[in-house]
Order: C-alpha cells, then sequence, then structure tokens
DNA sequence: ATACTTGCAAATCTTTTGCATCGTT
DNA sequence: AACGATGCAAAAGATTTGCAAGTAT
C-alpha cells in the first residue's frame, strides 16, 4: 500500500501529463480539489466537495464539477451512487472498490475480496483498458431479513386464529 | 433464458407475497409500471419511466419515484449510473449486469462473463444475502486510447522541431 | 495575445414533500 | 371506516449553461 503523500504525487503527474498532452491549464482550483481528495478518504458529494472547498479557498460550484468531471476521465476518482446521489472518491493505488448494498434499508459495506478482484483481470475486455472496478452486490441483509421473518411469522399466526374463529362459528 | 411473459408473472408473485406480508395495496398504478419495465428491455431514468406511463394511464410523479424505491427494494430492478443520472431497469431472471465505462467518452458496452458471475458466488459476505451484481469497469476505450496516442505524437513532433529550432538559434 | 478556466447567477433537471382525495382492504 | 397510495403542485436539491472577467501559456 503506497503512503498517501506518494499517492497524491503519483496522481499529480497523471494529472500533469494529461494537462499537457491536451494543452489544458495549471490551476490552483484543480489541484487544490486534487489534494483535498487525497487527504481524506471518504465518498463526497460534489456538493459536499464544494462545502469543504468553499471554507478554504474561493472556488464555484461550476469549477468543482468541471474538475470532478475531469479526474474521473482521468481515473483519479470513482463515482459511485449512494443514497440516490453520485459520489466521489479517490481512487488511486485502489483500483477496485467492492461493496454490499441491502435494498432493503440501504445499509452499505465495503468487501475485500481478492480472488473477485482477480476474476476482473481474467475477462477478456474487447478494445479495452481497465483502470477502475466499482461493483455493487445487492441484496437483503441480515436485519432485514429476520424482520421479513418476523411479521411473515406473525400473520400466519393471525391467519391461524381466523381460520379457528371460522371453525367456530359454523 | 425465461420467456418475458413467464418472468413477469413470478415479479408479480414475489410482489404480491411482499405486499401481503407488509400490508400495502394492491394498486393498477403499481402493476402498470411494473409491467412496463417488464415488457421492454431499455435502461430508463425516472423521469423517462414517468413520461412513458404518461401516455397510456393517469400516474404522477411521486407514484413513479415511489415505486420504483420498492422495486428497487424487492430486486426487481436494478439501478444503474449512467451519464450521471440513476437508471432502471427490470433484471429478473439476469442476475448480473456487468459493463465497461470509458471515463473518457462515456462509451457504455455491456458484457457477459460466467466466470467473473462465478466468482461473486465464490465471496463470503457477512451476514447478507445477494441477489443481484452490478459490476462496472471503468477505463478507456480503444479509440480514445488512440486519441490520446495521436496527439502525445503530434506533441513529441513538435518539441522536436523546438529543439531544432533553438539550436540553429545559438 | 490567445483561449482555457473560473465565478457568478440563472436555467434546467431530478427528486422529495405536503396535503387533499381516492380506493383497497 | 381506516389508512395506504395517489395526484398535484410546490419545495428542495443537483447539475448544467451562458457570459464576463481573470490568468496560465
Amino acid at each position: 500500500m503506497m503512503e498517501k503523500e506518494e499517492r497524491y504525487q503519483a496522481v499529480k503527474a497523471i494529472l500533469a501529463r494529461y494537462i499537457q498532452e491536451n494543452r489544458m491549464r495549471n490551476t490552483p482550483e484543480r489541484l487544490a480539489i486534487l489534494e483535498m481528495f487525497y487527504l481524506q478518504e471518504e465518498l463526497l458529494t460534489a456538493q459536499e466537495v464544494y462545502d469543504i472547498m468553499k471554507e478554504r479557498f474561493v472556488v464555484s460550484r461550476a469549477t468543482v464539477y468541471n474538475n470532478l468531471q475531469l479526474f474521473y476521465a482521468l481515473g483519479l476518482v470513482i463515482r459511485v451512487e449512494e443514497d440516490n446521489q453520485l459520489k466521489y472518491k479517490a481512487c488511486f493505488g485502489e483500483r477496485e472498490f467492492f461493496r454490499t448494498v441491502c435494498t432493503r434499508c440501504g445499509r452499505i459495506q465495503r468487501f475485500v475480496a481478492p480472488n473477485l478482484a482477480l476474476a476482473f483481470d481474467g475477462v477478456k475486455y474487447k478494445r479495452f483498458h481497465m483502470e477502475q472496478i466499482v461493483a455493487s452486490v445487492y441484496g437483503v441483509c441480515s436485519s432485514c431479513q429476520s424482520k421479513a421473518t418476523r411479521i411473515r411469522k406473525k400473520l400466519e399466526k393471525e391467519d391461524e386464529l381466523k381460520a379457528l374463529n371460522k371453525k367456530k362459528k359454523s
């Protein structure tokens, strides 16, 4: 595992190269946003990025969006859907991002699975160069499952009672 | 592969059971939205679902959102991010959804990979019951790659010329 | 000097919410 | 009759766009 600072330097190099190749400009805003991302590890919405930046730097929302887009294009951040929102996260040094998502309660849990990561390498991608992997496994978490079981049992009991009452009446 | 009609019947049964278990109501709107999803195979945004429904049925946006949420909770539809938007798609009968996404141009390509699907079965999920898998492999497609190469070559040529001119001057 | 970037504000689009009403159960 | 679900409209949130101004190259 690379150190944060080391990662950030590597990422800056990728950005610099892309900027040069595409005759774009080096702006302090861009670097500031990138740096912020690499110093903290959370998933952030564009708005949250904006809020954090605002405190330490003059930036506009549009700039944040522009640069998130750029970072995404360069594979420097990943985008993950969470709570109906797109979130961004620095990803260099971690090629894969795996999580389970409970579709009932929304509970999200990250997991690591080296063999699964290897399986992605085994895929024959047609004319495509893989950089990142984001995989979400959707399903039902244990507490939502037991809740469903509880409800079912309750219903079954009620049904039994109803059946009994019917018998009595007739 | 199940037939569409068969799939739709199976899905209706799941919905009916959930509705009963949770003392919810059977409404024609709900069924109409579900049916629409199972008759067409596209990825749709909530707005698109609303637009389609509007033509054949009186529904409100809120109802569409409510029911998409419900279908999602039940694993009847999957949610995938595309072009900065959340899209929904009927998923019963296809447990996994794999795609490559070019982060430069946004080009998306679905792929099938049975071995990869198997690898997800091999993961030990902690207290979690898997229902669907959505995996996105981000990277650079071949045309974006060659474009970058072209630009790089052009820059290298320019650099050579500059170096030559400098020599001449001195 | 050029034209890429930014900031700002407005426009657009998406999603959620409040409330009266409807209709299943 | 109760109360979940809907429609409608308004509110809230997220993202994009247009334009003038600033600034790397």
